[in-house]
Order: C-alpha cells, then sequence, then structure tokens
RNA sequence: GUCCCCAUCGUCUAGAGGCCUAGGACACCACCCUUUCACGGUGGAGACAGGGGUUCGACUCCCCUUGGGGAUGCCA
C-alpha cells in the first residue's frame, strides 16, 4: 500500500504555524515512506473563505518547500459528489432528514445547558416519518447510540470514545451543502488518502468520522493526531504572541531552513539531534516519534538556529538574503566588501535584519563618524599612529601578518590596546562597533583601508 | 457541567521497570580566550506536578487529585 498523505488548510486565514508544521510532518512522512503528499483546499465555509487566502497560503507553502505532490484538490468543487453520498445514505436508512429549524435547537440546547448536560442533538427527528412537504430539512447521520468508537491513534495511542458522546451530526446544511465531516471523509476517501496527519484538535472529530466512514463502507484511514503549538506562555497560540503565520516568519528575518528545522523538532525529536536539514530528516522522520504532550514556541532556540544556518551559508547566498533588508543599491566596491567580510558578522548576528544592519560598515564608499567613533580618535594619539600606519603599509596584506604587526607594536610603544584598536576602527569604518582590525584591513582591501587611515592619522 | 487528550530543567526534548548520581540542546551564570561586540572552550545552576498502589525495584505500569489543552456549531 502506498502511503498517502494530505495537508488541508482551510482558506478562512493565512497559513498558521502549526498548519505549517502539519504540512511538513505530512510531507516528511510521504517522502519516508516513498508514498504521496497532496493539498485540498477547505472551501467549504462560503463565508470566511477567500481567494486571497488561498493565494497567501499557497505562497507561504512554496517558500517553506512544502507544496503539494499534485496539484490542490478544491473541497468546493466536489459539492455533488457530496450530495450524492449524503444521498445514498438516506436511501439506506443510514442518514434521516431532520426539520428541526436553528431556533429550535437552540432552545434545545439551552435547556440541555439549564440542566447541567452536555448539548447534544436529542434524536427528535431519528424516527419520525411525518416528514412535512416543502420545509427545509438537514440531512444526520444516525449514529451509534450506545459502545465505543475507537482507533489506534499512530501518536495518541489506542482511543476509546463513547458513543453517547456523539450526536446525530449533521452531514448536509438545509442548503444541501455539505458540512466539513461528510466532506473530510468523502475526499480522503476519494484521493486515497492512507494517513490523515492533523492538529489533535480534531480527535474529537475522529469518531464521527469513523462513523462515516463506516457507514459509506469505506476503509477508514491511519490517523496520527499531533498536538498544538502553544505561545511562549503556555497559552494557545494567537495574534498577542506576534507570529502566528508562517510568512510572519519570513517577514521577521528567518530563514526557511531554520524555521522548518525549528518546526520539526517541536513536537519531534531524534535522540539528541538539533541541526537536521530537509534530507536528514526524510530518512529519519516517523509518525510515531511524534511527542503527545503540546510544544511552546521559543523564540531564541529559532534564533539560534537560524544563525548556526546563517554560519554554513556562502557570502553569495547570505549577501541574497540580506539585500531586501538594505534598501540601497550597492557599489561594485561595497558588495566586494560584503562578500569579504559577511562571513565575519555571520558570526555576531543570527537575524538578517540584524545582520543586514551590522553590515552597514561594509557598504559606504565614504566614511562617517558616529559620535563614539569621533571621540575614540579625539582621544587618540594620532602622531603614534601614523607610525603604525606607515609599517602596516610595509607588511604583507595577510590577517596574521597585520596582526602581528599591530601586536608588536602596541608591544614596543606601550600603549594600551583599545588605545590604538578603537580609533583604528573609528577610521576603518566609522564606529569602535566592529570586527577586529585585521579582518577590518582584509574586508576593506589594502588601497582603500591606507586611504581611510591616512585621511585621519 | 460532560467527554476526549496531555503532564521530565525556564523552553524544546532523551528516557520504552534496574543502564538515572535523570542525558542533550536553547536560554541563563562563572571562568578561559580576546582587540570592542561576538564565535569558541571549560565549568555551574536547573526537572521526573502531588498522592496512592503494582513490583525485589518505578521517570517509566495502574488509580485518584491538581494543572493545561481541546470538543460540546446548519465553522473547519
Amino acid at each position: 500500500m502506498t502511503v498517502v498523505t494530505r495537508i488541508a488548510p482551510s482558506p478562512t486565514g493565512k497559513l498558521h504555524i502549526g498548519t505549517a508544521r502539519t504540512a511538513l510532518f505530512c510531507k516528511l512522512f510521504a517522502q519516508h515512506m516513498g508514498g504521496k503528499y497532496l493539498g485540498r483546499i477547505e472551501d467549504t465555509d462560503k463565508e470566511r473563505s477567500t481567494e486571497e487566502n488561498v493565494q497567501l497560503i499557497e505562497q507561504a507553502l512554496d517558500w517553506l518547500d512544502l507544496q503539494p505532490d499534485e496539484p490542490w484538490v478544491y473541497q468546493s468543487k466536489h459539492e455533488a459528489r457530496h450530495k450524492e453520498l449524503a444521498e445514498k445514505l438516506l436511501a439506506e436508512g443510514k442518514a434521516y432528514k431532520c426539520f428541526a429549524t436553528a431556533e429550535e435547537l437552540e432552545q434545545m440546547r439551552e435547556e440541555q445547558r439549564a440542566r447541567n448536560e452536555n448539548p447534544m442533538y436529542d434524536n427528535r427527528w431519528r424516527e419520525r416519518t411525518d416528514h412535512p412537504e416543502g420545509t427545509a430539512y438537514v440531512v444526520r447521520l444516525k449514529t451509534d447510540l450506545e459502545g465505543y468508537t475507537s482507533w489506534d491513534d499512530i501518536v495518541q495511542g489506542h482511543i476509546d470514545y463513547p458513543n453517547t458522546q456523539i450526536d446525530d451530526f449533521i452531514i448536509l446544511r438545509s442548503d444541501g451543502s455539505p458540512t466539513y465531516q461528510l466532506a473530510v471523509v468523502a475526499d480522503d476517501h476519494d484521493m486515497g488518502v492512507t494517513h490523515v496527519v492533523r492538529g489533535d484538535d480534531h480527535i474529537n472529530n475522529t469518531p464521527k468520522q469513523i462513523m462515516l466512514y463506516k457507514a459509506l463502507g469505506f476503509d477508514v484511514p491511519h490517523f496520527a493526531h499531533m498536538p498544538l503549538i502553544h505561545g511562549e506562555d503556555g497559552k494557545k497560540l494567537s495574534k498577542r504572541h506576534g507570529a502566528v503565520a508562517a510568512m510572519d516568519f519570513k517577514d521577521m528575518g528567518y530563514l526557511k531552513e531554520a524555521l522548518v528545522n525549528y518546526m520539526l523538532r517541536l513536537g519531534w525529536s531524534a535522540g539528541d539531534l538539533e541541526k537536521i536539514n530537509y534530507e536528514e530528516a526524510i530518512k529519519l522522520f516517523e509518525l510515531k516519534d511524534i511527542t503527545k504532550s503540546p510544544a511552546n514556541m521559543d523564540i531564541q532556540k529559532l534564533n539560534w538556529l537560524n544563525g548556526e544556518y546563517l554560519k554554513d551559508m556562502s557570502p553569495e547566498a547570505i549577501l541574497e538574503e540580506i539585500m531586501p533588508y538594505l534598501n540601497t543599491d550597492l557599489s561594485t566596491s561595497a558588495k566586494e566588501r560584503l562578500l569579504k567580510g559577511l562571513p565575519g558578522l555571520v558570526q555576531r548576528e543570527n537575524l538578517l535584519p540584524n545582520l543586514a544592519k551590522a553590515a552597514d560598515i561594509y557598504i559606504a564608499d565614504s566614511i562617517e563618524l558616529n559620535e563614539q567613533a569621533a571621540q575614540k580618535l579625539a582621544d587618540a594619539d594620532k602622531d603614534k599612529l601614523a607610525e603604525l600606519v606607515s609599517k602596516l603599509e610595509q607588511t604583507p596584506w595577510e590577517e596574521d601578518d597585520l596582526s602581528a604587526t599591530i601586536k608588536g607594536f602596541v608591544k614596543e610603544t606601550g600603549l594600551k590596546m583599545p588605545m590604538v584598536m578603537m580609533p583604528l576602527r573609528a577610521a576603518l569604518v566609522g564606529t569602535p562597533q566592529a570586527p577586529g582590525v585585521s579582518e577590518l584591513l582584509i574586508v576593506i582591501g589594502k588601497d582603500e583601508s591606507l586611504n581611510r587611515l591616512k585621511a585621519q592619522f
């Protein structure tokens, strides 16, 4: 049997980070098993679904390289088939028409709540045959009244759900449209889905769906209910927590590789491995290794991972990532400096926007001193430093040699290290907050470095 | 209220009855390195929610309590 998984977002909002993680797990599992990973847009909620959200969801999945293996299936296009299935159940006596109005049912629930009971449909039309003519009705599934509906959940283990807790739920609305329960079951079956991987907020829907599978004569797929992601305070992830949409993380300057790795480790692990690239993940990923407890978002760890991935990238690739944050055109020499300087900068900053800011020192072709730099220069012994500059001029332009020259100079003059290094940094890049002087000299290059130094000393 | 699910350091997690003096990672603290800021290195602090069982022996199995999450829609 070939494994088929699916991601089924409903276009009522942007792609939630939790949904993105579900997509990751679905795709990884399918690839691990040599199966297929499909996608379906659950747009049966006509009130809230929008085409714009569909676009947004696809863009986010695209960014993360989590696009389905085949073109998207739109649930709304299968309405005819859903209806046909409901009619079949009706004809077989496995479902029935209910003529109760929404108001009537609301009142029923109100009374149940007043009696401290679990609000549930009371089966008032289950056995009635005195159907009124020309009145709107919904179609409800005739569910099992007693016993348990059970399944072996791949992540949660064996679950027994008492049938007394499940009412005769609606499968076809009064306007003839299918509800979610009917639509998922029908579509998952029609798409050949073998493993339903989704958030554990669907555990309560599962027994209903199993009943539907059975009533329809369909094979029941395997289920894997993974815990939801919570915010840093342990509460449900919401907009209050900042980022909830996958794309928010792109906007904040995270690398997709880092986000994917982070999502992977949220609720799943393989021994002590932390940094796992996608290819390794395919080999290692098993649904059964997903944790049962919910995970809290920890932005610090994401930051760390981002830095790890940044350090692995080529200067060219890093430059491409930070370009959007630079908001300026680069001169040829600036680009050259950036390419040389980025590997050093990346040791200091984990996030793209911060890195871009740090890269500022290499962008300008002419130096502009900030306040601190001006102070360091004002305090400096310019005559002595001028001697250093001419020594540097005679030194082979290699980091180690330059460093040796500077250290030797410091030793023989007896000057304090910072009294040498700080003014040098100031002269070189306009701020004392910069990488090591010898690193700066290399990045900026011999000619330009000497120009800048001689301008001050 | 009722039902379902969950429960190891601050956070992500390892742990499938003796390997646990509970391991790793992020964050934190100290020291080292050092040219500011970082990187790196070494070390430190830090958890089995509580109570009952079962067992020669429980982080691991069972029950209860507590806490958290979810469901209880003609939403998905």
